[in-house]
DNA sequence: GCGGTACTTTGTCGATCGTTCCAGATAGCG
DNA sequence: CGCTATCTGGAACGATCGACAAAGTACCGC
């Protein structure tokens, strides 16, 4: 064997992923990456192979740190209404976080990369659809249980879902207004009844 | 007096328009704008300045366009659920429209530039703010009338359909399914009742 | 402790970025 | 019709882009 690498590669992609969801893909350059992870640039190039290999991998940190959570959440057995409305809290929560304008990098993604790069579209469909499906098994389970409405196919109803969070995540980059988020987010939840 | 200028300004705007709504802002270069244009560096930057300012005229021809046209619809004094659903499907519409995967700019702005000049973030605010109050106007009036739920202040409810129209948008650039989005729209429009 | 190997660093590559400037073309005015 | 102010397209600017090669460094098995 040789020298072993010396930096933690999950918290330098951890960096990156920080640097582009604040200034998006194109934005971004390999020095801003560069300071941001504290290595060389060629030590990136080493790990990632390239700018869109160091972003896929940001893309795949993304989504198991917070879509895996939230898939996680809902499966979890409890109330359906309390887990639906914790995953739009949350959602509200991150949007308005800090202040330090940390865009959702699945939306900037979708807005940003997904026309120009098959592998970024095809990480999003796989993401939202497997967050869609979390919350149809457990629309399904309690529309069987009476629990929400019967009108709407549990199918519509957790596209709607999901399309209302990415709406959020849009209102809140223009207006981080965290009560208002809420609210809308309360409505959204009426759609059940 | 001298010369007068020769090309079309507004058309030039339209063309730049279309870039930026398929490459985002940093993904269009300067190249890609003349080219598009029809027009030589020189000229588009006697006309706009610089990049910024020709992108700030694309964000306000696409809010007379776009933003403008649905505002008068909401205010056409039309059934308030007709005029609502119509604004829906034509929002729709564009999203799936010509497979040429023209990106609401709106969307875009937000995540991309939104955060990075003010001038951008002014213009978005204004825009959504004059959307969600031709809908306040429209559903407090409704709610007089007994149309729709008294449950969700009208506020509340245009907010609310504002973020499902930006949701709308990118779920569209993830999957544009006409067909599944539609069906989302529709669930929305549940929480009037 | 020594050779070999993998990783890190540094410097630099050609290309392209946004921007500026200039020479030539053109239309209105006397 | 000449004068001149303005517009036009393209050349050229310094800076920075993403990418890479070569040199230096630390660790492993032996």
């Amino acid at each position: 064997m040789a020298r072993t690498r010396e930096f933690d590669l999950d918290a330098a992609v951890d960096a990156a992923m920080d640097v582009f969801r604040r200034k998006g893909y194109e934005g971004t350059s390999m020095r801003d990456l560069s300071e941001a992870t504290g290595l060389g640039s060629g030590s990136i190039y080493a790990a990632f192979g390239s700018k869109d290999g160091l972003y896929l991998a940001v893309l795949d940190l993304y989504r198991q740190r917070y879509a895996t959570p939230m898939v996680d959440l809902l499966r979890s057995g409890n109330d359906p209404r309390a887990v639906i409305r914790e995953v739009f809290i949350g959602a509200v929560d991150d949007i308005t976080g800090d202040g330090r304008y940390l865009s959702c990098l699945i939306v900037g993604a979708s807005m940003e990369r997904a026309h120009q790069d098959v592998r970024v579209a095809e990480r999003l469909r796989s993401t939202t659809q497997s967050l869609e499906l979390a919350l149809y098994d457990l629309l399904a389970e309690a529309q069987l249980r009476g629990q929400i409405t019967t009108d709407r196919s549990a199918t519509d109803l957790a596209g709607f879902l999901v399309t209302s969070l990415q709406g959020l995540r849009v209102m809140g980059a223009i207006n981080p207004d965290r009560a208002a988020l809420t609210r809308y987010a309360e409505v959204a939840l009426t759609c059940l009844n």
